[in-house]
RNA sequence: GUGACUGUAGCUCAAUUGGUUAGAGCACCGGACUGUGGCUCCGGGGGUUGCGGGUUCAAUUCCCGUCAGUCACC
């Protein structure tokens, strides 16, 4: 396969099965990306990765910008080498980041000021300037740097900022053009730009988003953000049919931030092969865990005397080992080992919840076990429908 | 044995000169978390103020006794 080929392999409705081809190897979709911000998957090692079956993961040029530096990565052989993680990598652009810095940074049409997360030392990053960081990262998708705002933004806001993406995204590609004339990636391969389609909660801002950032060129790939952040949950899968019906048949699209189990499902019925999320992570340090019945909270006083696994029907290394008893008293013990066991499995999770729909799609029972599956995670799930 | 000091929520401590229904942090019990801070946020259950008397309209607060702990001295 030609890099950064996707190769349709059946769809059903708008979902689909495909091959991604990147230069470190092939992501069978649709596929879930873990996130590993500051180069890391938090408590899990790349072998633990390779072993579940994940097959891409992220990491997050803002943060690596700010600590240790996109130039001494770079210095260090770059994303893959430094991290030891071999598979594909996609950088986000830190343009997610720099929106949650509310107070802290001012947005012009240049660019964007803003003061360290971690220093409070005064920042800027314009789209020119991110392209250069994550080109120093090294990984094999990009994200352009993009202008990120509330879900409930209204019109008015989510239509200049979603121009705004689209100006940004024009000088991301003039200087990725340009990087590529004039520098080399660091490790093997190349890279590939992906534009963000914003555009808010509103159908016609979105539509005219996907049309303009279509009109701009021959992406590898589509970015949809702006999305599971703050909105409801109908909007969301709203937003997603929209921007289905505008988006090449042909290309990846990857829904960034998330999510839920739930929310992946709906996603690869919409037409979503890539998706990233903190949740199974950042969830799973925080004692929740992902189950085929809906999400539990491990620290329940219930699940005291409970031998049985987090999810009887898991394969993963936590369930095949240990009691919900036993990781309940790691969490209440505050020892480190809850937190690995709850991530590990949560991201297990959601890399086998993408796997099964994948073969169900290959194999033309999509729609049934989707229906199945959802009707099932929500009969007992703590968290309410939005 | 004598004297001093201290006893308030599971723990550490608050509670104007005696004055509404004795509060807080931690812990505990639930919940939230979507392009990552192991963070944070929201809600909840918990008290015969060591015990027994007394004074007072009113006692965690003042008095007496008693029990326990700490320290000092025989």
């Amino acid at each position: 396969m030609n890099q950064f080929e996707f190769t349709l392999e059946t769809t059903t409705g708008a979902a689909r099965a495909a091959r991604f081809a990147t230069p470190h190897g092939v992501v069978h979709s649709p596929a879930f990306m873990a996130v590993g911000t500051l180069a890391t998957v938090k408590a899990l090692d790349p072998m633990d990765l390779r072993a579940m079956g994940a097959q891409m993961i992220l990491a997050n040029a803002y943060h690596l910008h700010l600590r240790p530096g996109d130039e001494t990565i770079r210095e260090l052989g770059g994303l893959h080498e430094f991290m030891h993680w071999h598979g594909p990598i996609l950088t986000d652009s830190g343009g997610f980041q720099v929106f949650s810095l509310e107070g802290l940074r001012t947005v012009d049409e240049d660019g964007v000021d803003f003061r360290s997360h971690l220093d409070g030392s005064k920042r800027r990053f314009t789209p020119e300037s991110v392209m250069r960081i994550e080109r120093n990262l090294g990984a094999d998708v990009i994200m352009q740097f993009d202008h990120v705002i509330p879900g409930q933004s209204e019109h008015t806001i989510a239509r200049d900022a979603s121009e705004r993406s689209l100006r940004w995204l024009a000088r991301c590609r003039a200087e990725f053009e340009r990087l590529n004339e004039v520098d080399v990636i660091p490790g093997r391969g190349e890279q590939a730009l992906f534009p963000i389609v914003q555009g808010g909660i509103h159908a016609d801002l979105r539509r005219e988003a996907a049309r303009a950032v279509r009109g701009m060129g021959d992406w590898k790939g589509f970015g949809i953000g702006g999305l599971s952040v703050g909105e409801p949950k109908p909007d969301m899968y709203r937003i997603l049919e929209e921007v289905h019906e505008e988006l090449p048949a042909d290309r990846p699209r990857y829904l960034m931030g998330v999510g839920f189990p739930e929310d992946l499902v709906e996603g690869v019925r919409r037409g979503v092969d890539l998706f990233d999320c903190v949740a199974p992570t950042r969830m799973g340090r925080n004692g929740a865990v992902f189950t085929a019945d809906g999400r539990l909270n491990i620290k329940r006083a219930e699940f005291r005397l409970d031998r049985r696994p987090l999810d009887p029907e898991c394969d993963c290394a936590t369930c095949s080992r240990f009691s919900r008893a036993y990781i309940r008293h790691l969490f209440l013990a505050d020892e480190i080992l809850g937190l690995r066991l709850l991530s590990l499995h949560n991201v297990h999770f959601l890399v086998s919840l993408m796997r099964q729909a994948r073969e169900t799609l290959l194999g033309g029972t999509f729609d049934a076990w989707s229906d199945a599956w959802l009707q099932r995670y929500h009969s007992r799930t703590t968290t309410a429908p939005a």
